[in-house]
DNA sequence: TCGCTGACAGATTTCAATATCTGTCAGACA
DNA sequence: TGTCTGACAGATATTGAAATCTGTCAGCGA
C-alpha cells in the first residue's frame, strides 16, 4: 500500500481547500473534491459525516492560521497601550489581506459567518479572550482600568466589527477607512485607559 | 376632476410602501404599485423616473420616520452623557422595533444598505451630525473632551455598527445582547468623557 | 477484517422555454 | 396643453423537466 495515497483527513482537508478556492462555495461539491482526489465520492464520506462538517473544518483551519499572529500578540509582553493597538491593526489587516488574496476562501467565510456556524462562534470566543489577555495585562501594568475585563474585552471586539466582520468588507478599500480606524482606536483606548492626571 | 384621484408623488409613495410591506422587495413590481393606484404603470415613471429611484425615495421617506426621535434627543438640552446614551440606546431600539413590526420593509433596507445606496450614506451621515452634535454639547459642558468632535463622532457611529446596521440585526434577539450594549456604551461613554479626579 | 466502490433514493441545481417586468413613447382623451 | 394609456423591445424572472448532488449502504477486493 502506498502511503502517499492513503486517503487521510487532512489530504481531504487540502484538497477541499483547493476545491473551494477554484470553484467558489457556491459550486464545489463533494464529487469535486473526490475528483481531486481520485477517489468515490463515498470514500470522503468515510471521513467526514457531512458536506457541512467538511466546509465547517476548512473553515476552522484557514481560521486558525489567520489567528495565529494575533495569539503571538496577545501572549506577548510589552506596554498593553501597544499591544492593544498593534492587535486591532494587525486583526483588520490580515482580513483586508485576506478578502484581496484568497477571495473564494473568503467568500467561503462570509457565508459561514452569515450562517453563524459554530466554528466561527468559537473564533469569535477565542478572539474575545485574547482581547481579554491584553486588557488584563493593561490593568496589571496599572495603565489600564475596568469594572470586567471580560466585558469589556466584548465590547472592544463589538465596536471593531465594522473592521473585521466579513458583511462589511467592501468598506474596507474605501478611502477614508485608515483615518476612521485611527479615530476608533483612539476612541477605545481612551475607553480602557487609566485617567491621566 | 376628482382631487382624491390625482395622481400625486406622495401616493405613490404610499402605495409603493403598501405593496413592498406586502409582497416584499424582490417580488413587488411598479406593475404591482400601478394596479394597487388602478393607473398604468407608465403613469408611474412620469412621477418617477426608474424603480431604482421609487425604492428609494420610499426607503427615505422611512429612514426620515425612523430617526425623528433621534434628531429630538440631539436638539434636546441636558447633559450630553445622559442624552449620547439616551441616544444610542434609541436608535438601537428603533432598529430593534422595525425588524419585529415590518420585517418586509426592514428586509427592502437591508438590501438598500447592502447595495451602499445614496439614500443610506446620506442617512448615516445625518445620524453622525447628531451624534457630533451631543459630542459638541459634551465639550461646550465640559464633560467631554476630545481631539476632533466630527471624527470622534464616526468613531462612536462605527463603534455601534453591530447594533444598528442590519446586517447583524439576527444578533439583537439573543439573550447576552442587551448586556454587550451596556458594556459597549460604558466603554464608549468612558471613552468620552474628561478625566475624574 | 477493513477501506473503498458504485448504485441508489431523495433533495437540490441547472437550463431553456415561457411569462413577466422595466422603461419608452406615440397617440388618445379631457 | 398636459396627463394618462397601452403597445413595444429588451431585460429579468418563473417554471418544470432533466441533470447533478448528497448521504447511505450492501458488497468487492486486498
Amino acid at each position: 500500500m502506498n502511503e502517499a495515497v492513503v486517503l487521510t483527513p487532512e489530504r481531504i482537508l487540502e484538497a477541499t481547500e483547493d476545491v473551494l478556492r477554484r470553484y467558489g462555495l457556491t459550486k464545489a461539491t463533494v464529487v469535486d473534491v473526490a475528483r481531486a482526489l481520485d477517489v468515490s465520492h463515498g470514500s470522503v464520506y468515510r471521513h467526514f459525516p457531512s458536506k457541512a462538517s467538511l466546509r465547517d473544518a476548512v473553515a476552522k483551519r484557514w481560521l486558525d492560521r489567520a489567528n495565529e499572529p494575533l495569539c503571538k500578540i496577545a501572549a506577548g509582553s510589552g506596554p498593553a497601550p501597544e499591544r492593544l493597538e498593534k492587535w486591532l491593526r494587525t486583526a483588520f489587516s490580515i482580513k483586508q489581506k485576506k478578502v484581496c488574496d484568497d477571495p473564494e476562501m473568503f467568500a467561503t467565510y462570509l457565508a459561514l459567518a452569515q450562517g453563524a456556524r459554530e466554528v466561527v462562534e468559537a473564533y469569535k470566543d477565542k478572539q474575545v479572550d485574547l482581547i481579554a489577555k491584553i486588557l488584563s495585562d493593561g490593568v496589571a501594568q496599572g495603565v489600564f482600568e475596568m469594572d470586567d475585563v471580560k466585558a469589556t474585552a466584548r465590547a472592544v471586539f463589538d465596536a471593531t466589527v465594522r473592521y473585521h466582520h466579513p458583511a462589511h468588507a467592501e468598506e474596507w478599500a474605501k478611502p477614508e477607512c485608515p483615518s476612521r480606524i485611527d479615530a476608533l482606536i483612539a476612541l477605545l483606548l481612551r475607553g480602557v485607559r487609566v485617567c491621566k492626571h
